[in-house]
DNA sequence: CATCACCAATTTGTCAGACTATTAGAAAGT
DNA sequence: ACTTTCTAATAGTCTGACAAATTGGTGATG
């Protein structure tokens, strides 16, 4: 009997997998889940996975669907498999925590203290000297992508999700703009720590900075090409983010 | 009839994709293939691959294989299929170049020479930072795996598979020992780099400084939790090496 | 004429079941 | 104690079928 068959005809029953996550391709949301998974520690380092014929049966989808969600997994160096042995999960130094969609796994559920500041360190050392470079190479579509951006975000503020996006959309156009391909990669994983730094701001409601001036100030730094400026007026934008969030996690816990 | 019979019996024609990757998995050495293909530029941004069946008769291969290369490409964010409009390549800003593997691809071919400065500016950026956190947060076991390197560095010289593996060895203990997990997973990209530094140096066999020294300069400070002492050391090593790498670059062209 | 709803065709997504290749671990031989 | 050979378990591959999703057109309808 085919699996289709009983969707194709309307059925009750739904399997947890497909109801928690319907939408979505299924090779996409098992990915998705066992990532999580492995995040979490439900799996550990060094762990073998069920095999993919008890797998696919506990989970009642097709082995090659679990066979291509555990591809995605490995492409991300979280599992490692190998005939005889089965899938592993690998040392948790091999995790490409990088790549955006890992790190939106790990913001599924609420990631470590350690792990935020962590990435604020990142920033920390990578945004100011991106935003110097950005003085020296920024082309006029930089500059447009980064002045609409702040528009919208003066209009919308970080209350709703378009004032957010704008918010991402200016550090990604200013990672653009350095003109370093291997540093504008790490703008998804920049962008993870604003997100996640604006949620825990709203959550406590304490601070509502208003963020526009920070931004504009190094806005205006890299369009008039002073590389110094840009630098320090980064520095201290992302010096205070990471102060507010701080300060966030402190009421928080 | 079964593609595998045919091995099976002893075949003599393999495939031209069998025969060129036979070693590995199949799924693997397509992704690889079709992987290096996107990075040059074969297929561009934005262009539809041949459809499942086309590419799979094409390749002679199962449509189940391909189904996972492309898994394993859309992971790393170069691809992404839909259902009637087919698999399309990313824009380039989209794809994960910091990925391990994507920059194993990439030095497949020969990599620009700006590329190769990007990612010299990435080491700039962070190695020096993260060896001034190493000296404040290093514990036991990193001091060792570093000191063991730089032995082994000492012995072997650059000139042999294990001495530039000790290289690398010395350069990743000293990310995992910065403490921070987000830019200890930076280590592979500069890796990259590191490899591909040497591999000009080997070429042109000009300048060969030994490496020992300044990096030992380094461990040093670190070990003895120099903060400053350990930036400055990193930052003038990373700077040597670069201008090395200028100069090699020069006398190939 | 414009707009909206519906239909058809194309492509990926999923399924099922069979067979092969690989390899870790056990067993046998030296 | 060491090496070789076997065995069994597991991922890897293949085939062919059908389902679902999406685009783009086509026709009904205002």
């Amino acid at each position: 009997m085919n699996a289709y068959d009983k969707r194709g005809r309307g059925d009750i029953l739904e399997t947890p997998l497909r109801h928690h996550l319907g939408q979505g391709r299924l090779h996409g949301a098992l990915a998705h889940r066992l990532g999580v998974d492995i995040l979490r520690g439900v799996y550990r380092q060094g762990q073998t996975l069920p095999n993919e014929m008890e797998s696919s049966s506990t989970l009642e989808i097709s082995r090659s669907a679990y066979r291509e969600a555990i591809r995605i997994l490995a492409a991300k160096g979280m599992v490692e498999s190998r005939p005889k042995t089965g899938t592993r999960v690998t040392a948790r130094t091999r995790w490409n925590i990088l790549d955006p969609e890992v790190l939106g796994w790990m913001f599924e559920t609420e990631p470590s203290e350690k792990f935020i500041l962590d990435l604020f360190e990142l920033r920390l050392i990578t945004e100011p000297t991106a935003a110097a470079f950005a003085a020296q190479r920024r082309q006029p579509a930089h500059i447009e992508a980064m002045d609409h951006a702040l528009i919208v975000m003066a209009q919308q503020t970080l209350a709703t999700e378009a004032g957010r996006q704008a918010d991402l959309d200016f550090h990604d156009a200013l990672m653009q703009a350095s003109g370093n391909e291997a540093l504008a990669s790490l703008s998804s994983s920049i962008g993870a720590a604003v997100t996640w730094s604006t949620r825990y701001k709203q959550r406590t409601a304490a601070l509502d900075r208003d963020p526009v001036p920070d931004h504009r100030a190094v806005f205006e730094a890299i369009a008039r090409g002073d590389e110094g400026d840009a630098r320090w007026t980064m520095e201290s934008l992302v010096r205070l983010a990471l102060r507010d969030t701080q300060r966030s996690m402190e009421k928080l816990s």
